[in-house]
RNA sequence: GGUGCCAUGGCCGAGUGGUGAGGCAUCGGUCUGCAAAACCGAGCACAGCAGUUCGAUUCUGCUUGGCACCU
């Protein structure tokens, strides 16, 4: 029998890790999370990390590893989590995914390309060229190393036309031989869920776990971050709006309410990431557990 | 009762005789190595009526509503 992995997902401030843990519980499991940014340690309270006492007794996985100026990626996540799993399968069956980060999930359950790491040299001589010649000069290089993907890149994007140069500087051959695409075999199989509120319901969690971060200490842990740096990781909703606090660019009620609206928006993202992919089981809020025992005892009697 | 000022999309708020303010909020979408990132798109507003004009949100008059002051 091949082991089930079963993804927890959704949008943000939907419940996940009380779903997670009450599954992983009944079912004697691991977490294994999917969250960017838990991954970093020092941002408890604004990433809605599971404390200890919401974890429950259950093992997670991938939660407060990495220090706020590590770099990471969807690649390397997914070989971390695939790693992680196939110690879990050597015990267990079954084992728990859970996060909202759709490209960390889609990374696991379907794989991303293999593709060569970019070196600092590159990375900077990229850097250096949009900095002097403007995304324009980009663009044209990438035309000529890459004129299929020069077709179809969303032009305005910076972050994507500078990825695809770096990636046909740093191989010498053009990015799109590396899009392959294509989906990879996994050794387990996979049942995804989410916890369908209404989006009222939904908005209306975010607004009050917002004033709960602020209430917990959000600014603090936010002052401590940036005294270390800035980091990528710090790129993150609750984090960059405190930072106009810091500064001195904005009074608190400004930043709650920025913090709450950004939030929305991320969430209204995530779902619009799901409508598309479409292979997600939506389950109730009011009976959420109890609905995904029952689907995953469906699936398990099947085999 | 009189005089003056004002009336812009869900909210705030510019402006002009002849496709576009902007901000906030809302909604839809893209997505293969920083993804809680980055990016794209939508709403088609000018209180009502009449007039001037080739053309009025922009000019004129009246009406309605609001504000201020006066008797």
């Amino acid at each position: 029998m091949r082991p089930l992995l079963i993804v927890i997902t959704g949008p943000t401030a939907s419940g996940k890790t009380a779903l997670a843990v009450g599954l992983a519980r009944y079912l004697s499991t691991e977490v294994v999370s999917a969250d960017s940014r838990q991954i970093y340690h020092d941002l408890p309270i604004g990433t809605a990390a599971p404390t200890e006492d919401e974890m429950g007794g259950v093992r997670h996985h991938l939660v407060g590893i990495l220090d706020l100026d590590e770099y990471y990626s969807a690649a390397r996540f997914e070989e971390d989590a695939l790693a992680t799993l196939s110690d879990i399968w050597k015990t267990n069956d079954v084992a728990v995914v859970c996060g909202g980060s759709m490209m960390y999930v889609d990374a696991l359950v379907d794989g991303i390309d293999d593709m060569p790491t970019v070196s600092d040299a590159t990375r900077r001589y990229v850097l250096d060229m949009l900095d002097n010649n403007g995304l324009e000069a980009v663009l044209a290089q990438l035309k000529i190393c890459d004129p299929d993907y020069y077709e179809i890149v969303d032009r305005a994007n910076t972050r994507r036309v500078v990825h695809a140069l770096e990636i046909c500087l740093q191989s010498g051959m053009p990015y799109s031989t590396f899009r392959k695409g294509e989906p990879k075999q996994r050794p387990f199989d996979v049942v995804k869920f989410a916890i369908d509120w209404p989006r009222e319901q939904l908005f209306g969690r975010i607004n009050s776990r917002v004033d709960d971060m602020i209430a917990s200490g959000l600014e603090g842990e936010a002052r401590r971050a940036f005294a270390r740096g800035e980091f990528n990781s710090l790129n993150t909703v609750g984090y960059k709006e405190m930072k106009m606090l810091i500064d001195g660019e904005a009074d608190l009620d400004f930043v709650r309410a920025r913090i709450a609206k950004n939030t929305r928006v991320y969430a209204k993202k995530q779902l619009t990431w799901l409508r598309r992919k479409n292979d997600v089981t939506w389950l109730d809020p009011s009976d959420a557990l109890a609905e995904a025992i029952a689907a995953v005892e469906a699936i398990r009697e099947a085999e």
